[in-house]
DNA sequence: GCGACAG
DNA sequence: ATCTTGTCGC
């Protein structure tokens, strides 16, 4: 007899529970921009090397002024989290802030965490938010001044299944504007890597990109091949709305900080956390601990 | 039914 | 997500 429901069921019912708290939370979701700061930011203004975005403009109706009013864009923030090869269960979550125009990194946060849920497509907010949420408590309790305007994401925003993905979710609680940036392309809503997508990558120069359709002609996002310093990416990445930001202003954000394919908030914490990773991986490997050498 | 599928 | 140094080429 069951005494227990079977692993089938259980998922089942927390898939449920997950997609009812996706709608709930979407309930709050802005793609709309809400902030003082401008895209005539003092990156453009002080450094001439670098332009503003370029041919062909995504954001053709954009007038900057519109992104006006007082303060200009300073901080910027980027979480990823690492992982442990073999491991299923430890990672490391890290939250960086940078400052333009130095694009140093200006506040760090890294901890070693244990994950408890798996990576469902979809869901991976699931997995992940709650960790980075804690982070950004860290961040508002230590050094409020650090608190950054907006967030970038490894990950889609309403580029997702249900319209709501991590870095929707993760604005939605932390009520900071965030950018997802995919690096993979995510085939939903109609989206489709047919022959037309692929030729339109094809045909892309860097510092260039499409608009991504749904079926129901709502933009979704947009692919980008970023103008990098240096060699040419070989790849898209994918950018769309999180939350409290336009999906204009999201693409002229991300094109600040491409100095390599990745943008150099969640690369930081990516590259940062997995150097977290690899010392929790020594200091936890017995093979050279004397210690436990000296006990045996 | 089968495969694909952000990180 | 993770594996991985040097190397072929513009």
């Amino acid at each position: 007899m069951a005494l227990y429901r079977d692993n089938k069921t259980v998922q089942d019912e927390m898939l449920y529970k997950w997609k009812c708290e996706q709608d709930e939370l979407k309930q709050n979701l802005s793609t709309k921009d809400t902030f003082a700061w401008q895209m005539t930011s003092n990156f453009c203004n002080e450094e001439k090397e670098r332009e503003p975005p370029s041919t062909p403009n995504p954001c053709q109706t954009c007038d900057p002024s519109s992104h006006a009013q007082k303060t200009v864009l300073q901080y910027i923030g980027g979480v990823d989290i690492s992982f442990v090869k073999g491991d299923d269960v430890n990672a490391c979550s890290a939250l960086v802030v940078i400052a333009l125009p130095s694009l140093e990194v200006v506040y760090e946060d890294y901890e070693m965490i244990q994950l408890d849920t798996p990576y469902i497509p979809g869901y991976l907010a699931f997995r992940e938010v709650p960790f980075l949420v804690e982070a950004f408590d860290r961040l508002k309790a230590k050094a409020p001044q650090f608190i950054p305007q907006v967030v970038l994401v490894d990950g889609n925003g309403i580029l997702h299944p249900k319209g709501f993905g991590l870095a929707s979710h993760l604005g939605v609680l932390i009520d900071i504007p965030t950018i997802g940036v995919a690096k993979n392309f995510y085939a939903t809503d109609g989206l489709l890597k047919d022959e037309a997508y692929q030729e339109k990558v094809k045909q892309l120069e860097t510092g260039q990109g499409f608009p991504l359709f749904s079926t129901e002609n709502d933009v979704l996002g947009q692919a980008y091949l970023p103008k990098t310093d240096f060699s040419k990416p070989s790849k898209p990445i994918y950018i769309s709305i999180g939350h409290n930001i336009s999906l204009e202003t999201a693409i002229w954000v991300v094109q600040l900080l491409c100095q390599y394919r990745v943008p150099e908030p969640t690369r930081q914490a990516d590259i940062r956390s997995r150097e977290v990773i690899r010392k929790w991986i020594k200091s936890h490997n017995p093979s050279q601990d004397i210690s436990m050498i000296t006990e045996n």
